[in-house]
DNA sequence: AATGAATGAGCATTCATTCAT
DNA sequence: TATGAATGAATGCTCATTCAT
């Protein structure tokens, strides 16, 4: 078996560990059992236990990042492809409760102990939010009013949210299309009923 | 001194150490020196160390729900009310930092180990959101295509998720204005230029 | 209520909680909840736990001598004394089931803290055996050969096993009447057939 | 060093640490200590405080049934094969003190503790005089209305309480010959003189 | 005499990391 | 490279004892 490929299953291992167990709780011999090598070799490939975290989150959202990219890539409309990124959150999130569980819980945690957090593709992923906001804008479809960095973390938050409740089925299970529906029409219409529209003017 | 003193005296610490270190590096020992109180005495008053993080949550988040009720009692109007929801929260947020890292990452780390964690205050919290959702809609103010309790977490994840970024200084500090009218704008009348409006009809 | 009262009811309730839990199990507050009071006032009336142990065993036993002596006087026969020895203490333990578990347990594990363990009334109680045999001896009806202080432990010792594993449920449970025959058969005839008597001879 | 000689080191550490100090008093790292490996270590070896306690117990009591039943083996008369396990246990406990305290304190005080107790060693050992007792019966020799489970109770009851206050040192230490011709006699004929045999007759 | 809140020393157990093989 | 036995620092919680009231 090559390097790459141990290192790998060490990656796949840790992130089904520290889905089910938590960050804190997950033992480096949970992750060296699931990844089937000893306890030592874990260090081998990587420095310390936050460090495997960091490389779990990086290749998971790296992934996500590149498919993403890649569906976004045929549609040349901004409104379009913000739902097309919300859609495809909210099936990759359902999809892989674990990653979703190291996304919303770990990176948080985690962020306190990790000060070059800034360099990870978590940004890549989050800027391709406000990179459709500047095209929109750009292309006048979007309000120019609104603050891209300020918007990419607001739609990131929504869909973080609503994909945490459902890995810990607090509430009714809405179908991603239900739940896409309700963001997409929420983040790009409002809240507002169009006849009332006059109510909320761009400040 | 009181008991009750004692109590919340220890809950003031705990909040402030929890932010600092984080729950599961925060020792008892901590808690009760920056309480000024005997480790032993700690247990006097809570049952564990999970106990004392509820505690400090649902203290701070019912004075919380209770000023944000106060508040909206004033406003008849649900645009305004949420638009109120929303600069209370953020400022709450900005002013006290300890508690917004305990809802924004001990929240999320614990509710795997909290099981009936359902019954904090904190849903009090969120309901507000969807009691005013529901109210709008009665008054034919917002749409009725929007379900309250997937709406209430959209809106409650984009206000964390921003406010979780100014507590790390990950990104420039947005005034809470800016913040807010951001935040406002796009959960009233959404991202849209008006003059595209028809590209995103109630589906 | 007299303090002579409390003290005695200290002690009972001490009887009760190291019978249920085991010296190092049992709490003061344990005690002190048993006998109604509050824990420091247990203070009052004992230096500190171990004291409550010797006091404990002290009372019960000192009972137990008085009663004993007393059921002695009237028998003038050292082998009916035995006798009468061995019922009354297989019937003590088995109806007070608290102060076999101290005997058999507790005296044990504190014998190693308690220096001045001999001058417990505890003596008082192996003394009787001896005295018994010793008489027995005066009068010829004891073998001379046998040592009146290694007899009597190894009379308690015979006693203290046989209730011990009752009191543990360890074994069927055999009667006060079967189990006290066995143990004076064994002690004042051997075990061997009276046929085979002269294999075993006076050394 | 291999496994089983660090097992054994952290064992026959143990026993001296138990005897020293008993099971509650002792510490882990006073075991660790003395075995001269970290405290983690024990924990490769043992689930628990109690599991060594168990393990040294079943070792010490192990080896000695071991030796006690080739002694017996070489000697086909019942009546001397007593004498022998009598004389057996009282050297053995003479010799080795630390495991005289284990039998006599921490096995009676961890009893309560160990539900399954019974499937150790220590029965294998009592069941030895209880099997004499029966051959003996067999063969004539013993009284028949001896029950060999009550009598082996009681035999072992004296021997451990003799042996006891020799560790204790509370009486004058008689010989493993003056204590062993006293508890054989005391068996095998009963403490009444042969003159009188006739006031105790069988039952 | 009585209370019971407060104290703080004490300890079993865990687990990230190391290193001899 | 790979192993996994060994390490030992770290900590939540208990409870005998004290003492202000």
């Amino acid at each position: 078996m090559k390097a790459i490929d141990k290192h790998s299953k060490i990656i796949v291992a840790a992130t089904k560990v520290f889905a089910k167990k938590g960050f804190f709780n997950a033992r480096i011999s949970d992750i060296a059992k699931e990844a089937k090598v000893a306890d030592g070799t874990i260090y081998l490939y990587f420095n310390n236990k936050i460090d495997i975290l960091v490389s779990v989150f990086d290749k998971e959202i790296g992934a996500l990042v590149t498919q993403t990219v890649k569906l976004l890539d045929a549609e040349p409309d901004p409104g379009k492809q913000l739902e097309i990124f919300v859609i495809k959150h909210l099936t990759a999130m359902k999809k892989n409760k674990n990653l979703a569980e190291v996304i919303q819980i770990e990176l948080r945690q985690t962020n306190k102990l990790i000060k070059d957090y800034r360099n990870t593709k978590f940004n890549d992923y989050l800027n391709i939010v406000s990179d459709i906001i500047k095209e929109g804008q750009k292309q006048k479809i979007f309000r120019q009013d609104i603050i891209p960095d300020i918007a990419k973390r607001i739609i990131f938050g929504g869909l973080d949210e609503l994909s945490r409740v459902w890995n810990l089925s607090l509430e009714t299970n809405y179908s991603v299309e239900d739940a896409g529906f309700q963001i997409v029409r929420i983040f790009l219409s409002g809240i507002a009923a169009s006849e009332t529209e006059g109510k909320f003017p761009p400040l």
